[in-house]
DNA sequence: TCCTATGTTGTATG
DNA sequence: ACATACAACATAGG
């Protein structure tokens, strides 16, 4: 389920124990979500306290103590909950930190996610070497068509998915994004136009913000002016023009748009 | 039974 | 070395 806004209302379901102790540490080393196995001591979170929560494209970090961090990444079917102190595990919770008030768990039926402890005393280098968050300044429209080039053959819908340069865009977000832009999600990279280039750029910006605006903070609804309510399911129409949606595979992923609008 | 699923990565190929 | 395409991962639900 998880792209950006949804990642952030993820990392917000933990924040009821924020400044909180850790008390103790349950966790399933066998599911695959541990990538180093044993090789990490869950314990070592024990008595330091829940102090801060950060999110960037579709990553989490959580801050306890001075130096220990832990990355959440929610794979295709990963949620955070906040349950209360005495909860007990269902099938697919993975990891459970209990507080002085609460159990935080990790739920992932799937197994995709990530899970990784880190101990240093400032953020972690891999967090720190992510691509610019697609709001900030350091996301510019040359960086954008700097990479549609690197990227020319591929089809424009399967260049919006890469993480390295679009960090937090996921299969929803690609489709409404080009559905806003007026473009073909099979359109090679490279022959947008300077002016398509200009659009994208822009209707990118605005479906993140769009999104954390409405999604980010309860988990709000889209209104049906967006593509987000009929891209779900084949028989769709297109809000702007009412013509009938398509559904086709792009990149091996599912990728509904309206044929009357985009170009 | 078969198909699909809001993601990433390893591998083969050009 | 770089870019591209796609199977594989694991599980539930329609």
């Amino acid at each position: 389920m998880p792209e950006l806004a949804e990642v952030d209302y993820y990392r917000r379901q933990w924040l009821p124990a924020m400044g909180q102790k850790v008390c103790s540490v349950v966790n399933n080393m066998s599911a695959r979500v541990f990538k180093e196995g044993d090789r990490t001591d869950w314990g070592q979170l024990v008595g330091s306290h829940f102090k801060d929560s950060f999110h960037r494209g579709k990553n989490m970090l959580f801050a306890f103590g001075k130096e220990h961090w832990l990355g959440v990444h929610l794979g295709m079917t990963g949620e955070l909950r906040c349950e209360p102190k005495e909860y007990e595990p269902i099938k697919h919770d993975h990891l459970l930190i209990i507080t002085s008030d609460h159990t935080l768990v990790y739920h992932d039926p799937r197994k995709f996610g990530a899970l990784q402890l880190h101990q240093s005393q400032g953020f972690p280098d891999w967090w720190s070497q992510q691509p610019p968050d697609l709001l900030s300044d350091a996301f510019q429209k040359t960086d954008l068509v700097e990479f549609l080039m690197r990227r020319g053959k591929s089809p424009i819908k399967a260049v919006l998915l890469m993480q390295e340069r679009f960090p937090g865009i996921g299969n929803w977000m690609a489709d409404e994004i080009l559905w806003r832009a007026r473009i073909t999600p099979t359109r090679k990279s490279a022959s947008l136009s300077d002016l398509e280039a200009a659009e994208l750029y822009q209707k990118i910006r605005q479906v993140c913000r769009d999104a954390m605006r409405v999604i980010a903070p309860d988990w709000g609804d889209p209104p049906d002016t967006w593509l987000f309510n009929h891209r779900w399911s084949d028989g769709g129409s297109c809000p702007k023009t009412g013509a009938p949606l398509e559904r086709i595979q792009v990149g091996g992923r599912t990728t509904c748009w309206s044929p009357k609008w985009q170009k």
